[in-house]
DNA sequence: CGCATTTCAGACCCACTGAAATGC
DNA sequence: CGCATTTCAGTGTGTCTGAAATGC
């Protein structure tokens, strides 16, 4: 009988979750979430995107989305704008406010990643982050 | 600026949301969620656990493994018996059904790993395998 | 007409909190 | 008494479905 630790789906799942609360964590004081904070460095990567765009690449359900950009419209760091091509489709774009944000946050997510990895030494985080890539290439739309 | 894909902590969570729909879709027609077939997968490895432990060695809430013990009760796939030491505690045990459920299912684990792993080779999906698990080491209590 | 995009309402699952019951 | 284990009620969040509004 196989025992669930050795299950590389089963040790993914559950260092994901794990992964997912480190990010949370380090994230409340800014009161956001690590779905926001994704979206938002998703924006930093592009010119704008559509929001159906960002459902897709993010892996969120486009109802959820609506929320998330609402959110961040709030707090001043994203904009719907209109679409020049299509005009069922809204445009979500950074505000200098929202990227001034990231930069303010830019090391949340090498925290995360020091906490998560500290038994591997450079090489192995290397390695490591080689192979997710590859996976996450045939994975993720 | 970074993107998210440059961030080893983002890839683990994505994957993982990943990895625990691939689960799920292929426990579909059993019945049973990834939380029923991991905390079976756990009986299988002992001879029964208290609650507490299968609390704290699968990462769900004390609270939480009371509706997935009733569940598996109720398809009867595990007991509960009385503890000889602590009469406060409950051991938690698998039963012949639960067994055979487990032996006839014993492939989705090994189906999810083919799907998720699909892009690597069989000694890439070796190393991403130990690095997995010495991760696990300091992260999973 | 069918289809795509966004939005909202509702249901549902999951996780955690707080408290109770019981026993150490 | 404090503490541990199990249980349950309640709360909040995240996710998905189905339908509506709008436009291709």
């Amino acid at each position: 009988m196989r025992t669930l630790h050795t299950d590389t789906g089963y040790l993914l799942y559950r260092l994901g979750l794990r992964s997912g609360q480190l990010f949370n964590a380090f994230l409340q004081e800014s009161g956001l979430r690590l779905r926001h904070y994704a979206l938002l460095r998703f924006l930093a990567t592009s010119e704008g995107a559509l929001q159906r765009e960002l459902s897709s690449r993010l892996g969120y359900d486009p109802s959820a989305i609506v929320g998330l950009v609402d959110d961040l419209e709030k707090l001043g760091f994203a904009e719907r704008r209109p679409s020049p091509d299509d005009r069922r489709s809204r445009i979500v774009v950074l505000t200098p406010k929202g990227r001034a944000f990231l930069r303010d946050t830019d090391e949340a997510g090498l925290r995360v990643a020091n906490t998560l990895l500290q038994g591997l030494d450079p090489a192995e985080r290397d390695t490591l982050h080689t192979l997710l890539r590859k996976v996450a290439e045939t994975q993720l739309s």
